[in-house]
DNA sequence: GCCAACGTTGGC
DNA sequence: GCCAACGTTGGC
């Protein structure tokens, strides 16, 4: 059993509709140190919540891991890593920011305590919950 | 549109 | 090596 993890995309630029019709993709442009650790961290078949920020503010779906860091091809500097993501499914439900901040269960989630992290980790109780809020 | 949080840069 | 200034992200 994989470990479990967060990414954030705003819908405007690469959505989960857009992951699902590309049947995969490079999660690259990562530049934050923090989160990088948190990328190389990842194995294949790692599950990851889709968080849209900004318009949206919800979990939308699940992906996957699909090949583990490597460097990342759009970073001049060569400090930085990317991994590759498919789509597994939608959530039946979005679970919205606004619900995952009333749900005490969530309060500790590396997401909310620092906000911008655009990929953090998300722990098995953590998981299960979002999961459960995510039922139609 | 504003602002808080945080990372990065550059002067000293 | 410190810290002020600045840029970016993302929630509100």
């Amino acid at each position: 059993m994989g470990n479990h993890w967060l990414v954030k995309s705003e819908p405007g630029t690469y959505a989960f509709a857009d992951l699902q019709r590309d049947g995969r993709t490079v999660w690259d442009g990562v530049r934050n140190n923090a989160a990088a650790l948190h990328l190389k961290a990842m194995t294949v078949g790692d599950e990851v919540l889709f968080y849209h920020s900004q318009d949206g503010k919800a979990v939308v779906g699940i992906a996957a891991v699909a090949r583990e860091a490597y460097p990342d091809a759009s970073d001049p500097a060569g400090r930085f890593v990317a991994v590759d993501l498919t789509p597994v499914r939608p959530l039946a439900r979005p679970v919205t920011l606004l619900d995952m901040k009333a749900t005490p269960a969530l309060a500790g989630m590396e997401m909310i305590r620092q906000s911008r992290l655009s990929v953090s980790p998300v722990r098995p109780d953590e998981w299960a919950t979002i999961l459960k809020m995510a039922e139609a």
